[in-house]
DNA sequence: CAATTTTATGCAAACCTTTGCACAATGTTT
DNA sequence: AAACATTGTGCAAAGGTTTGCATAAAATTG
């Protein structure tokens, strides 16, 4: 059997009351009992029982994630660890775990919310904002649960999220690569359902229209998040007419992948067209050439996401807020001017 | 305030303990009783306090992995995310939920453990190893608490763990080179201290020695968990009169750090030699070339160490057993049988 | 139909804390 | 020296379950 308050209480000859205060500081505990209690507390090597604690706090000190169903790829991507690497740093260092869970299914996923919350298993809840999450927000909303989204939601708009500015990191990248001289630059989109994707166009097409550029049809593509889905949108874009000199890409991996697809085809980058990912994962710095990427804090946002939420737990706040966390271009070798090897030369 | 069991009860017209058998799938609950109940239940939208019901059952249906302290090489490493992703899953369909803490230096590390097992957060956990955890193993023997720990302990025999062998692991790749006709093999580790480059060092050696060749002080290298470390190693291997024709690295990245410079020396791969990496990462296969690597499992170490956790939870057997998840050998571009082009030319 | 077994349910204690309120023992003011 | 304020501690209720034991009702037996 375990050590209780009460041991302690008896051992120190006080109430269990007084323990529980000395555990919490209370400020009208003398000096004197205090020492006392913390001497026999070590003593007996005591430490305060949390279900009994939070039974009665409501409150248990846990961040709950929700891991992506699809949870392989998104974890292979690299995004998610670094996401949860940033979520359990600032928790740990404010006091919180975090306690992960998933479902194998969209239903199941609901289950294991409703656990969390009905349950009381954890004081708030981080989305990791994928897909249709949107009737798992509906429900943390209307029990005014609290909770942050990573990403952004098309359909709930007063909630509290953390995200990059995906509009302006794609307006960005198309921008100076504008300025570098490039005119054909073409668009190579995640899934065309994702908020991501639909994101980026938007702001590569405003960069385009700003330059004055026509948006080309031809230009505009989807992959997945794998090497292997950029392979036939690659061919496509490099047996074009009038080919493009850059390939602005959904993330590293598929940037990788339209740089293997070329190099198997006989084509250099960058010399024969020049490549952006995204995301900046260690891969785009490992590549031959380096992959030139937009690094859109990853880490920061997840320890973003956990600091507000922590916030918003502890009734600090917020209620509503959107955060955006700054991006920044890393621009590396798969990148150059476009030159005069990059005309079509067969077909 | 929430829905609790009572309001459940009242509604249906019976006492607390008949619903609490209701959940619990008492036998002795009559069909009719169970069917009622549960509509209640599901009208009420009710769902227990788990805090509530760990506290009655000493049990929480959660596993705690301590993530270790340096989190940051080791996340951006893929290992860890790898063999998360595989406890979460293994843990989800069992039922169970996995809550993850870290601490920024040994003592808090230490009172993390302490808070999620004196403070009966968790049921069993996880340790990641990869350094000293030795006390904090010593703690959890002490208190009989379960856990299994991922990898190796020197110190620690009659425990649970979870591991590959990598003894065997670095033997059948070096014997593959052999057989594929090299005989200047180098070994380029990771930090010397560390249980996986001794034990590999040690199966690379045993294979030398059963091909009857010498183990030569000039072909054993040291570098970290970098690209960067393994350059000057690799310059210095590349350097010596009778230059390696493979290379034998601790991990992937560092197998990327000697094809990198190489390249950047003007050498090719494996023209001019043969590199091997370690963990069959993401980044093995999106290399060019290709590098062949030994995936040791990690995925499957993760599952298998939840597996092996709850099964001692549930005190399903176990006590003792040292798990070893098997390995395999992907060969990739990156490795060739020696060629003419593998003769020093200069210098 | 009485006696006995089986089946279904309820009572109340236990799990370990926290905390509002009461109270005793001091210290301070007039 | 009486009245009052302050300080430090304890009592007991509450938080929401589970579960051993008792019991009522129903089914079975002789």
């Amino acid at each position: 059997m375990a050590i209780t308050i009460v041991d302690v209480a008896l051992k120190a000859g006080v109430s269990p009351s007084t323990v529980s205060r000395v555990i919490s500081n209370d400020s009208r505990i003398s000096q004197k009992t205090s020492k006392k209690v913390r001497k026999i507390m070590e003593e007996l090597g005591y430490h305060p029982n949390m279900m009994a604690k939070s039974l009665v706090t409501k409150t248990t000190h846990n961040l709950g994630i929700i891991l992506p169903r699809p949870a392989e790829e998104l974890f292979r991507n690299q995004f998610f660890s670094e996401i949860i690497r940033g979520i359990v740093t600032k928790a740990a260092s404010s006091g919180y775990d975090v306690l992960m869970t998933t479902g194998i299914n969209a239903d199941e996923e609901e289950a294991a919310v409703r656990r969390l919350v009905q349950g009381r298993v954890v004081d708030g809840i981080i989305m990791l904002s994928s897909r249709q999450d949107e009737h798992i927000i509906s429900f943390l909303k209307d029990r005014k649960f609290p909770f942050v989204l990573v990403g952004r939601s098309e359909h709930h708009a007063d909630i509290i999220s953390v995200d990059n500015d995906n509009v302006a990191a794609a307006y960005d990248v198309t921008k100076k690569l504008l300025e570098q001289g490039h005119e054909r630059i073409a668009f190579m989109s995640g899934p065309a359902n994702l908020t991501v994707s639909k994101d980026r166009f938007s702001g590569y097409h405003k960069a385009l229209l700003e330059a004055g550029l026509p948006l080309r049809n031809e230009y505009i593509c989807e992959a997945g998040f794998t090497a292997e889905s950029a392979s036939q949108a690659a061919m496509d874009l490099m047996n074009l007419n009038n080919r493009p000199t850059a390939i602005i890409t959904i993330d590293d991996v598929v940037a990788f992948g339209v740089i293997r697809t070329l190099w198997n085809n006989g084509m250099l980058v960058p010399e024969q067209c020049s490549v952006i990912g995204f995301n900046n994962t260690i891969m785009s710095e490992m590549c031959l050439p380096p992959i030139a990427s937009v690094d859109i804090g990853i880490y920061q946002m997840g320890m973003s996401a956990a600091h507000t939420l922590i916030s918003t737990v502890k009734g600090e706040g917020y209620g509503q807020a959107r955060i955006i966390v700054p991006h920044q271009l890393i621009w590396r070798e798969s990148v150059s001017v476009p030159g005069a090897s990059n005309v079509k030369t067969s077909g």
